[in-house]
DNA sequence: AATTATATGCGAATAATTTGCATTAGTCAA
DNA sequence: TTGACTAATGCAAATTATTCGCATATAATT
């Protein structure tokens, strides 16, 4: 059918109008979106999911490694679809998310093996400061 | 008084029982603390902390910068006490939550800075995996 | 098209967090 | 050290977030 129904079915979910929703509503989004952001976005589809499935939809997707749940600052989680490996720049003067390909701590993740016995498997990593347009504001 | 005390006065907050009792579980605690471990370890301390208090008093604690608001894989949060920065390995068989001190991303940073024009301030990294001693148990 | 198991909707339960407000208790200055 | 002042707390209740049970609907499979 498309990319998400092939996402959703080749992890052993049913396809479903709702699932099809959140999956689509979450890849997207430039950034993550907390679960109001969600279940707003899925509404506007014109898709009338109940939120406890949504809730649902939601732990189905983390648990089939289609979706990661993040935390910032705030005390509310976000969710992200799971496209490649990267992370993330929050500006703590207007919130935007933007995204970090670039990578270079497998160095650092040997160290730790060496030192500590403890095998890396992933690792998340979030830098905060002030985006490129807010620093041209006066606070 | 004490340390903890200097601690919470330094930040123009008045010094009180649950509030040292809240500190001194964080700071006493070899890893990060969900909620309820939080207030099940100030209960054991004979301080009798409302819970609407405690939540306050954290809220208080990050605001001001002494503590840290942590989300690891689960749907909750850890908050830890705001040592030295560090990074943590997460292991994900047992849950233990290590210290990783040792963090040369400071290369990174300015790369970003470099590239993206994002001021970075500071930045969190998890790591997660298995544990030496996981390591070595049959899954 | 029939079968079967999974997913959903709905309402209600539960858990987590916050709030209002009266009372208590730190702090500071006289 | 004692007020006076304001911030912090306790308590109960409200609100919000999340989960659950179960009957029904609907994908997937044949």
């Amino acid at each position: 059918m498309n990319i998400f129904s092939d996402a959703i079915r080749s992890k052993g979910l049913r396809v479903t109008p709702a699932r099809i929703a959140v999956l689509s509503v979450l890849e997207d989004s430039e950034h993550p979106l907390d679960i109001t952001g969600i279940i707003s976005k899925v509404i506007k589809l014109k898709v009338d999911a109940d939120q406890a499935t949504i809730y649902r939809i939601i732990e189905n997707f983390i648990d089939k490694d289609l979706v990661k749940r993040l935390q910032f600052r705030e005390k509310k989680f976000y969710y992200e679809a799971k496209r490649y490996d990267h992370h993330h720049a929050i500006c703590e003067k207007c919130g935007k998310i933007d995204d970090i390909s670039n990578c270079s701590i497998d160095r650092v993740e040997r160290e730790i093996e060496r030192t500590k016995g403890f095998k890396v498997k992933s690792h998340s990593l979030e830098y905060f400061g002030t985006c490129k347009s807010c620093q041209t504001l006066i606070s």
